[in-house]
Parts: structure tokens; sequence; C-alpha cells
RNA sequence: GGUCGCUUAGCUCAGUUGGUUAGAGCGCUGCAUUGACAUUGCAGAGGUCACAGGUUCGAGUCCUGUAGUGACCACCA
């Protein structure tokens, strides 16, 4: 044995013993009781970060699990991640000069498809070496021929139960990017604009003028109408009279409305209905019609003026200098776009909402119930909160990296077809055959969102039976409500049972000093190399050693590097009963008289035993209830403190003196801890097993 | 404006249902080195558990309030 434990030599050959042997892949057993996780499928195509190595959670449940007897499962998958994948893509393109107009659908399609299959082998590799216990031989990918089938399926039983719409109304829509987003995807920005609040005056038909305080004097165009509060002295002569809007004169009528608030700017608010939420609301309300003035590449077009043609940002500009506005400082939080980080704008635009509703009652009553139980529980107040606020849900993506929607529009009568996936014929309303395809895909969540039970049902039947509903759903605590709550919504949908029994939620990895790790602070940590400096076992332990679960984690390498001191102090600890075994040995053939020291040792080694019954109790405990930091704290706390510090302390001279019965029993101790701690630490474990035991024996045979 | 958190040793954090002298890792101080491990061992310093009230035989833990701090949601003409 080496003198210090180094992972680089045993780790590689570990993890392909264990999976030549096939211990990670998942048997349905009648005999057994089953345990599932299905791994949150990381983006196909590019690297793992930090965050990713907190499935480590997972890997050691499923370990503990297949310790305790279960049949285990942990799913393993990757995903096509719609939009991120384009938008990496497209900056690819744009290195060599092209963009996705280039190309028709079909072609870029294949190149993104080829692009992703290329890249996708990295993330695999990165997996195996934090050691996760996945099952490789049933990986399933977003875009498998049964995934889409399933998410096809949904749709159309979504669409015949009533709870698919289509609709036209503003959504927020990136005009570099060239798509929608569901509000969750949207990204608020709080900018203090130097000459944000404009006083833009409307004269009066019949004489006068009202001035009203807006930040987007180039969308008034599309006003129609202005809006005062009813109650407002100082506009009471004014309402019901013809405005005029600038430039274009442009008649609209002065309406009222609670919604003004009177103390804010002048009083007096613009209504453009095609271009702002509220006054979308608004317009609604009072009857006004919408006019879209602003297009889909956030240019302005239709208004008879100098302006059209120009974006929105020069257009304002300019409109000021024509205008000589009045501009004062205003702070204002624009919504950007969660990728490029431009503006987003609000277009009217028809999409395929899901009406989220009664999906979320069902949800809700499975919390209740406790059907799902959420951990940590200050979670559940969150989920609680997300699903009953949840709005409809705008599943269109305009780009091409996803799954089509089936949905056909008729040439003739303008009425939708939705099928499973299958072109229709004909048109379902006038029977006639002149049908297009909607040009949109889903939404990445749609489909993502129907992955527990879509991945079982694709590996056949008997597995869906067997392991569904799964036992634990751990992810981060961030995409709750993307992810999680749409799983559960979707999963009771699909199947009447809810898609997990537990929800465990892990923390954010900010770094050391609780910072969040981002590209542009500079303080993003790869866990690769961690790895490969001190070892995957003490880069897991690193996660989970002393902190809260669900509570975010600073990460110091400090951290990583104490972890590995562990690991090296457990090896050692196995060099030295080693080296005891032969020093023993040759005591005795010396015939150096082990009996006398054997009373106050048994007493001694029996109170280690005791001991370490207490421990595993604990250990076990902790396991069960989700609390493993805990148990990990305990392990280490007796292994280093009580075992190595104390005990082997107390009892080295006379175990190397040749007393084999408390060899015996030494070993037989360290040996149990190493199965309690090989969930939290695999490969050290593993390979200390393999020095006892040999090298075709593996501590994942042992029972718990 | 709403929701959920957080405030414990120099730093980063644990502390399960309230129960003896409040813990860990790192850091710090002193000592120890051919003996399993210096990626080590032994000894030690360091905390009025944010503050103020309350409940209780007993509060870091429960309740109320104050201050600071963070995340998310909504609104913002």
């Amino acid at each position: 044995m080496d003198s210090k434990f180094i992972p680089s030599d045993h780790e590689k050959k570990i993890y392909d013993f264990w999976e030549k042997k096939g211990y990670f892949e998942a048997k349905i057993d009648p005999k057994k009781k089953p345990f599932t996780i299905i791994l949150p499928p990381p983006n196909a195509n590019a690297d793992l970060h930090l965050g990713h190595a907190m499935y480590t959670y997972e890997d050691i449940m499923i370990r503990f699990k297949k310790l305790r007897g279960y049949s285990t499962f942990w799913l393993s998958g990757a995903d096509h991640a719609g939009f991120e994948t384009q938008f990496v893509f497209e900056k690819h393109l744009k290195k060599q000069d092209k963009s996705r107009f280039d190309y028709d659908r079909e072609t870029l399609y294949k190149m993104i498809w080829d692009f992703v299959i290329k890249n996708r082998g990295t993330m695999e590799t990165q997996l195996r070496a934090l050691g996760f216990s996945l099952d490789w031989s049933k990986t399933l990918f977003t875009l498998d021929e049964k995934i889409v089938s399933t998410v096809y399926k949904t749709f159309k039983k979504l669409h015949d139960d009533g709870l698919i719409y289509r609709s036209k109304r503003l959504v927020n829509y990136c005009t570099f990017d060239g798509t929608s987003f569901s509000d969750l995807e949207v990204l608020d920005k709080e900018v203090e604009v130097e000459r944000g609040l404009f006083h833009l005056e409307y004269s009066i038909k019949g004489g006068g003028s009202i001035t009203v305080a807006t930040t987007r004097p180039e969308t008034m165009f599309g006003d129609v109408a202005l809006m005062v509060h009813p109650k407002d002295k100082r506009y009471s002569s004014l309402i019901g009279k013809i405005a005029l809007i600038p430039v274009i004169n442009k008649e609209i009528p002065i309406i009222t409305d609670e919604y003004v608030d009177m103390d804010f700017g002048t009083g007096a608010v613009k209504v453009t209905p095609a271009h702002d939420f509220n006054d979308f609301e608004i317009g609604k309300k009072h009857n006004l019609p919408s006019i879209q003035v602003i297009g889909f590449d956030g240019k302005l077009y239709g208004t008879g003026t100098k302006y059209d043609g120009m974006r929105v940002a020069p257009a304002r500009a300019l409109l000021e200098e024509d205008l000589k506005l009045e501009a004062k400082k205003h702070t204002l939080v624009l919504k950007t776009c969660y990728k490029c980080g431009k503006t987003l704008e609000p277009l009217p635009l028809a999409q395929w909402y899901v009406k989220v509703k009664p999906l979320a009652d069902n949800a809700l009553e499975a919390l209740k119930k406790k059907e799902t139980v959420i951990v940590p529980k200050k979670f559940e107040k969150h989920a609680l909160n997300w699903l009953t606020n949840f709005h409809d849900w705008n599943i269109s993506r305009q780009i091409v990296w996803g799954i089509r929607i089936p949905a056909w529009k008729c040439e003739d009568c303008s009425e939708w077809t939705v099928t499973d996936g299958q072109a229709p014929s004909s048109c379902i309303h006038c029977k006639k055959s002149n049908l297009v395809q909607d040009e949109d895909t889903f939404d990445t969540w749609f489909s993502s969102g129907q992955w527990p039970v879509a991945t079982l049902k694709a590996l056949g039947e008997d597995y869906f039976n067997y392991f569904y509903p799964t036992s634990v759903m751990e992810t981060g605590y961030d995409i709750l409500p993307w992810w999680v709550c749409r799983m559960m919504m979707l999963g009771i949908y699909m199947t009447g049972e809810t898609p997990f029994n537990t929800i465990f939620l892990h923390g954010l990895i900010r770094d050391s000093k609780g910072a969040k790790m981002s590209k542009s602070r500079g303080n993003v940590v790869n866990p690769m190399i961690m790895i490969e400096k001190y070892g995957a076992d003490a880069l897991r332990a690193a996660l989970i050693f002393g902190t809260g679960e669900g509570n975010d984690i600073s990460f110091s390498e400090d951290k990583v590097r104490s972890m590995r001191n562990f690991a090296n102090k457990i090896w050692n600890m196995g060099r030295f009963l080693m080296m005891t075994r032969h020093s023993g040995a040759q005591a005795i053939e010396s015939q150096v008289d082990p009996i006398g020291h054997s009373v106050p040792s048994r007493m001694t080694i029996e109170d280690l035993e005791k001991e370490f019954q207490t421990l595993k109790k604990q250990v076990m405990k902790d396991m069960e209830a989700y609390r493993f930091s805990s148990a990990l704290n305990s392990l280490y706390e007796f292994i280093w403190h009580r075992y190595a510090d104390f005990y082997i302390e107390q009892l080295k001279v006379e175990a190397q003196s040749g007393n084999i019965t408390l060899t015996k029993k030494l070993e037989e101790v360290y040996l149990d801890s190493l199965v309690l701690l090989h969930p939290f630490m695999p490969f050290v474990t593993e390979a200390l097993w393999n020095v006892f035991n040999g090298e075709e024996r593996s501590i994942l045979e042992e029972q718990l």
C-alpha cells in the first residue's frame, strides 16, 4: 500500500469495474422494494459545473438504498435544452459569419443535432468521474423518438380535454433571438435611466392640451386612448374629449379608469394595448382596438412617418429631439432576455397556452395529502405559493431546436387540427386538405415536465409499473417552479399518480465569500479540476460536510482539501491495520506471549464496538431522514477522532504484539465503518475494500 | 407592496422534536518528527448564539417586536 491515497490511481479503474459488473443496472425484482431517482437531465452539449456535483445527494441515496437491499434505479439522461442550445449554436455560427437565417429549418435542425451529438460524451464522462452510480444502459435523450411520442400524446390529450388553447396576447419577445418566453424566463433588471421619463404633449380637439408621462414615446403611434383617474379634478373637463397623437394627429378618446395613479407623472397615461401588458388589459376592459406598430424585428412600421424602419431605441431618441421632449431621470425595471440580456419587447403574438389551474389544483392536492413530501419543509410553502399563483403557460417557442408542435392550420378555414404527431390528411373542421404545420416548437420545460413518466414509459410498461412513482426528485431549489411543479402537474395529469413521493431540494453553490458564482465574477469553479487535484470523494464530501440541507453552500477549496485529508486518513488507518496483521504474525512467530495483554484490551475493544453500534444507529436514522450532513459529520468524528485518535492509539502496541483477536475485531469495525461511509466517499472505501477483501470483491455487495 | 429565509468562534457554516460545561472545518498559539498518516499527533486560545421583551423548572431552539441582510414574486405610464 502506498503511504498516500492517490485518487487518480483508483477512481477510473474502480468505476470501470462497477460498470463492467453491472452494479448500476436497474433490475425489476418483485422480491425487492424499488428505489428510483431520475437524474435531472443535464444539457447534452454543455460541460458540467459545480451545481451538477450537487447530485452527489442522489448518489448517496441510491448507494445507501442499494446497501439496504432495495432494487435501485438511478436513471440517466440528457436534455436538448431547446433555446439554450440553439443560442450556443447561433454564437458558433456567428463565428463563421453565418446566421440561422442562412439555412432552412431542416438543415438547421440537422446541424444542431450533429453539434449536440458531437459534444454529448463529455457530460457523461464527467458524471462518471464524480462516481455517480447511474444506469448508463438505459440512458435517454429528450428528443428520443419514444419521449417525443409521449410529449405529442400529452399535448393531444390536453387539447382534447380543453386544457390547451391558442390565444393572441402580449408575450415577452426577444427581437434579437427571435423568440418569446414564459413569464418565468424573463429577467427583471432595475436600471436608472438619466432621461427615462418623458413628458409628451397631446393637443385636444377644440383647443387646449394634455401632457402624459411615458417611458416609451415611440409607442405613441399605437396609442388608442389617453386615460386619467375618474376623480382627478385637474382633468375632469377633458374626459370624453378627443386628443390628437403628436406627429400623426390621429384622434383618440380620453377615458377614465381607477387604474391610473394620480400621483405618478402627470396623472395622465397613454394607452397602447399592442405594446404594454397593462395597457393590453385596459384595452380589453374598455373594448379598445390594438394597433401594433413595432415588428418582431424590433423596428417601427405602419406609422406612415419617417420613423418607420427604425429600431425602437433610435426612434425614441429621434422623437425626443424632434418633439423637444422634456425628460426626467427615472428608475425603471426592464424586462430583459435571460440569455442575450437585451430588452424584451411586449408584442402581440398567437401562441399555445396550457390552462394551468386544473393541473395545479391536482398538484396542490397531492401535496396536501402528503402523497408528495417536500424536504426541507420550508420549500413546501414555496411550492404551494407557486402552484396557487401560476399563470397560464405559454408553451410556444419560435425556435427550431426542439419538438415541433403537432398542430396544423387549415389554409381554407383557418382552424387548427391537433394530432398526436402524425400529419393529418385533412382539416377536422372543413375536411379540406390545405394544411400547414405550426412553425413553433414546445418550450423545453413542457417536454422535460413529462420526464419521469416519459422515460419510464419509454423503457417499457414493466419498468413503468415497477419504478413509478419514483422515490425522490432531487434538484436545486431554483428550478422548483420551472420544473418540479410542472412535473407534478403533468405527471399527475398523465398517470393519475404523483411522479415522486419525496422532493428533496438542495441549495445553490456560492463562492467562499457567499457570492453567486458567475462567469463575469470570475469565481466559477470547475468540478473536474477539483477532482484532478483532490479526488472525487473529497469534492463530494466537501459539498455535503457542514452544510444545512437546502441551504446555499459556500464553496471553498480549503474544505475540499480537508476532505482529501480525511480520505487519506482513512487510507492510512487501513495501511496501519494491514501492517498490524504482519507485525502481529511475526510477534507470534517470535513467541511473544499475547495473552498477557488480552484482558485490558478486550475491555477497550468492546467499548469501540459499542461506540460503533451507537454511531451506526445514529447514521441510519439520519440517512432515512435526509440529514446527510449530520450523518457524514458523525462518521468523520467517529472514524478520525474516536477510532483513529483514541482507540488505535490505545490499542496500537498490543495489536502489533500479536493479539490476533484484537486485530480481527479492529478490522471488523473498520470495515463496517467503510460500508457506512461508502455512499459519501465511494472510491476510497471501495479501494480499501479491495485491499482487505481482494480485487474482485466490491463493497456494493454488502448489506447494511 | 407580497412571500420565504438568514443573523451562532477571526472566516465559512452545523446545531433533528426546547434539556447537563454551545459544535465542526479552515485559520491562530505552543509542543512533538526514522515507527499507519506532517494530507500527522498532543495541548490550547477564541462565542453575553443580532438586539429587546415574553412563554417555560429550563430558550441558540418556541412567541412578539426592532435592526441589519439575502433570495424570489408582483408593480412601476
